[in-house]
DNA sequence: ATATTAGTTATAATGATTCTTAATTTATAA
DNA sequence: TTATAAATTAAGAATCATTATAACTAATAT
């Protein structure tokens, strides 16, 4: 399932003169596989046992590197750790401002945003992002629980 | 101009049973008067000539009491500091990827996406962020210069 | 007046991220 | 192949924004 979408980022690495070394490859597949747009930590911890000698600072720079070619988005939050995104088609995202979990959804893209801020701002624009703060429903019911 | 404004922000403060220290005052008064989203730093150096001894904690401490109020909005960004909004109508920002500068513009709110967003993820939504990133004038012309 | 609470100050602690340096691996050229 | 250069990694130190702690001060309430 996902085994295309990995071959696809390895051949933009390979396109982008980057190498792919065992590191660099163990985080993008964990990425593609995670469906919770994990911190640089996670990725770490979960990394360990198959590499014991890796250091938080590959990881950082492999998120990096991914972030450059545009493999990756990093999804940053106020008091928490950033959060890396492999998810390449548009989309948005609701976060519970409770647990800080992220679930994506779909919405026609709003380009019509773009174009008006480019008009009024004067701005070269190339991207935007769109969030929606909320509880999630585990929460909520966690709320009406303490009643 | 901002007197209204910084009138109306106090009244907040009295109804949310939340003293009014000349500290307090100042930060929000700054805030008020700012166009361009300060950090915390940046309230806190402005702020130095007026109260020599006062320390960034509690310049911290105020931008939280007025986030809680809802007087205030944090924003996040990656790699830098948090900055600070204190523009309580509905808009949206402008970021540059060179400069770091934010630019509010008006768009009509998108209340459309957040009950959508309800509806697919099951969240309780209670605001939402939007956000287009892209080069400011100032920065187009320093990158063309360098040609 | 006195007790209680909120706010401030100064500084230490935290925690995510980056930097530095040396070692190691990989790619390129002779 | 072998030599050289470039990229990557590892380890740990450094940085920097933010938060926590403790002592002190000011405001408020009884």
């Amino acid at each position: 399932m996902s085994e295309k979408r990995l071959r696809q980022a390895i051949d933009t690495l390979k396109e982008s003169g980057v190498r792919i070394t065992p590191q660099r490859h163990a985080v993008l597949e964990y990425l593609l596989n995670s469906m919770v747009h994990p911190t640089a930590d996670e990725i770490y911890k979960a990394l360990e046992g198959k590499f014991p000698n890796m250091s938080v600072a590959t990881v950082y720079n492999n998120l990096r590197v991914l972030k450059e070619i545009g493999l990756v988005r990093e999804l940053t939050y106020g008091d928490a750790s950033s959060r890396f995104d492999c998810n390449t088609s548009e989309h948005y995202h609701a976060i519970c401002e409770s647990c800080g979990k992220i679930v994506d959804f779909h919405y026609p893209p709003l380009d019509e945003v773009e174009s008006l801020a480019e008009q009024v701002t004067g701005f070269d624009v190339s991207h935007h992002r769109m969030e929606v703060y909320g509880t999630c429903e585990a929460c909520q019911q966690v709320a009406t629980q303490k009643h």
